[in-house]
DNA sequence: ACGGGTATTATGTGCAGACATAATAACGTC
DNA sequence: GACGTTATTATGTCTGCACATAATACCCGT
């Protein structure tokens, strides 16, 4: 069999195996040395194999225990996150910003929660609108730790935070999530909607290491959706 | 330097030079086998520790080009697509499921457009609830094809087909979008929500090579929501 | 100057061997 | 039989080497 010393050849086969059920959820395949053997390569081939099916979640290794089908196969998505305005643009539409609120002051309790901070610290809060073609796309709700460096000297007026941060501030890590809210009175009248419409949620929250970034809420206009493949 | 042998360790070290600059967004960073010599390590290590990174979204990598720091360093979020009975009992309830409607029936045009299926083509159209501790936890409403082996026997009011695709049916491939949508009457009926609500929807298609398997339309009930970490 | 072929180069991947690590299985003791 | 210790084993990773591949940079002829 030509080309089987490739690891994307036997990753691709592994996969096949375990769509045929010649491999059921749950069994234990053979170990890297038998099919090494089995496919006349290097271990090292095989590993590079089977690690990506672990990443894509088809199958579980255990040191000693060995590779196993996955049981229920968790199907991963990954989305990207795009900047706003590189969102706005992929779209093919002109991106617009505007600040609206901007205030040094303690955050709500749940920001406070989310970020992992002492009650009462003040947060520098910035309310924010993004335009698509002049027509409002979403608004930015953020709280940010006035401890970074930079933040006080910034011009969020000019520059969304969005952008500023991903300019001048890598993070570490996070959490996003998704969700869906009707329009209240003011969400409706910044974003242009009837009150009540039903609005995609995006919530996250980032750190460098231990240290807190921002808390973000993203309210989009109606219409919006996110898509990724699987 | 202890340890610095580790692709782990490299890995990091790379993050920390590009999160303090020292790589600055657009650069070329220096080749392996310079970083290997550095590093005293091998090449193959540093290439493990580059590959995490680009895969990360971090570096744009290129052949005979070298490695760059990505300019604008788009973030990757990886959900878990969870079967919604895991979904449910996840969350610390009971999962229940009663099956609504089953028939077979040309499918809407958008519909065969998102399975590129040829027009009329009859599907089998399965409308069912999820349940979490007896109350509406979500809608699925699927499209399957007919051909699929084994649809014919399976009896879709005690499992789900969610749950039996799973089982049966393993994927290579397919797309995911996440929405909000207002609950008309007819799904705020179902879920027992007000109509107008806002609700967390999720449309999934899924291929096997180049055979469409199904398209689905998860309507969740108010309050849902999806994380993920970054 | 221009276009096209060619040489160069950084990444991509393979191999064989070795040791590290974690988790299980086997064992011996009480 | 229950429990702690040790041996075994499959995966995890590193090394040093080799060649493949793609994309750029260079050179040359017109």
């Amino acid at each position: 069999m030509p080309g089987t010393l490739t690891w994307q050849w036997i990753a691709a086969e592994a996969r096949r195996r375990i769509a045929a059920r010649l491999w059921p959820p749950g069994a234990r395949i053979p170990d890297e040395a038998d099919l090494a053997a089995e496919f006349g390569c290097a271990r090292a081939t095989v590993n590079r194999a089977l690690r990506e099916l672990a990443a894509a979640g088809l199958l579980v290794r255990r040191r000693k225990a060995g590779s196993f089908v996955a049981a229920h196969p968790v199907r991963k998505a990954t989305f990207e996150i795009p900047v706003i305005r590189q969102d706005v643009e992929a779209r093919g539409l002109r991106h617009g910003y505007r600040l609206i609120v901007a205030e040094t002051l303690p955050a709500p309790a749940a920001v406070q929660a989310r970020l992992g901070l002492a009650p009462h610290a003040p947060l520098l809060h910035l309310l924010a609108l993004h335009l698509a073609d002049g027509l409002p796309f979403c608004i930015e709700d953020r709280w940010l730790n006035p401890a970074i460096p930079g933040v006080a000297g910034a011009d969020f007026a000019t520059v969304s935070a969005n952008e500023w941060l991903v300019q001048n501030r890598p993070f570490s890590g996070g959490g996003i999530a998704f969700s869906a809210q009707a329009a209240d009175p003011q969400l409706a009248g910044l974003l242009g909607c009837t009150p009540g419409a039903a609005l995609f949620v995006v919530e996250r929250e980032t750190w460098a290491g231990a240290e807190p970034i921002t808390a973000v809420r993203l309210t989009y206009a109606p219409g919006y959706s996110v898509a990724a493949t699987i």
